[in-house]
DNA sequence: GTCTATAAAGAGATAGAC
DNA sequence: GTCTATCTCTTTATAGAC
């Protein structure tokens, strides 16, 4: 990691340069929907300049899922230690979930929704393969807050309670990916809500989803 | 719709076989990750059989989408007619949303898993543009199911149910696509439930989750 | 570190023989 | 309806001048 590089007005150096069109052609194409050369242009250097910086567009494509995926983890770790620490319950765990998403926002020099659809692609792509480092991070991840939601919920099997995860990495990952679409999709009904209002709504609806019992109905 | 066709053995017209062939490689890859030659070397048949049948590789993908997608959509329209007529809850309604996912697998030539994984495709890649009748059948969904739910349940506010509804998709979405690979990731410890082991457990989720409240905590 | 030029492979599409 | 052969464009990657 060289140099806290900051990009001001579009102007840094070209390594920064490439990183920055990446992200926000990945963002709106995918992984697999953008071209080295749509990317160079975009960056306005040379061709050869991916080659030279990073050895290759795969190798380039690895260093950015993983500036986005693995502080997220990390945090998720982190966060999770805290709320265990202060005796948190379902919530304040999905909460330490959820939470780095946003954190990353602020820390990243990507826009907001820029960044929200870019952090779903790198969450979404599977035919990528991912790094050791960020397969392990989810991998830590998934077994600590299992471990911790068995803890505060013994009546949920753990083979359910992966399911229910799971779900819950549905809401976030949808909502990262595609949140930005629905106002357009639902003529506006959606509302504009800012993150803090989507993250609670995100977090009561999985909440409940994980404290659900079988069978209930209304 | 001609002829009724059907695959036995993996001998069908060329035409069944390009679709065939297609259905499997992009629920492995997605529609970006595979190219004309990779579908019809699969299918055994010449490069240039595509665009003879089916005009370019664009429209090949477009019949291959509305043929899962459409079905699914018009199926959610009939069900929730019939739950209405019924006076059925929240649990039903959420129900006859999902379960059409279910009724396509039989009716599918695809195997299963592969099934969930296309129409997972089907259903997540935004890249390419959806066909009128699709974009239709999504808004009429969405208005539907969003005027069910906020007669059941009328003290979510429209804007929040809109919300709401989404995470429902991300649930289903992301089981579709993923729900294969969560056996593999938890090492075995999320066990292999059945199609209505699973629908019943993304019901018992969702609808807990659309009847949650604002902040409530365990 | 950046450029041009080019290699080598792969993409989608089609003309024309059969 | 199916084939071969080919066109044209784009892809990633690199060699070598500056």
């Amino acid at each position: 990691m060289s140099g806290e590089a900051t990009l001001e007005g579009g102007r840094g150096s070209t390594k920064d340069r490439i990183v920055e069109a990446t992200e926000r052609l990945v963002a709106e194409s995918g992984f697999e929907g953008v071209s080295l050369r749509d990317i160079t242009n975009a960056a306005g250097v040379n061709v050869a300049a991916v080659n030279y910086h990073f050895g290759s567009k795969e190798k380039l494509y690895e260093e950015i899922q993983g500036r986005y995926i693995n502080p997220v983890n990390r945090e998720r770790l982190e966060r999770l230690e805290a709320v265990l620490a202060e005796g948190g319950g379902v919530r304040e765990i999905l909460e330490a979930f959820m939470r780095p998403f946003l954190s990353m926002v602020t820390r990243s020099r990507v826009k907001e929704k820029l960044y929200f659809k870019l952090v779903g692609r790198c969450v979404m792509d599977q035919n990528m393969d991912m790094s050791d480092e960020m397969r392990e991070g989810f991998e830590r991840v998934g077994e600590a807050y299992i471990q911790a939601l068995s803890d505060v919920l013994p009546e949920v099997a753990r083979d359910e309670m992966w399911w229910r995860l799971h779900f819950c990495s549905g809401v976030v990952d949808q909502t990262l990916l595609y949140g930005g679409m629905l106002k357009e999709f639902t003529r506006g009904e959606s509302g504009d809500p800012d993150i803090e209002t989507s993250l609670s709504r995100i977090v009561d609806f999985c909440c409940a989803g994980l404290l659900s019992k079988k069978g209930e109905t209304r």
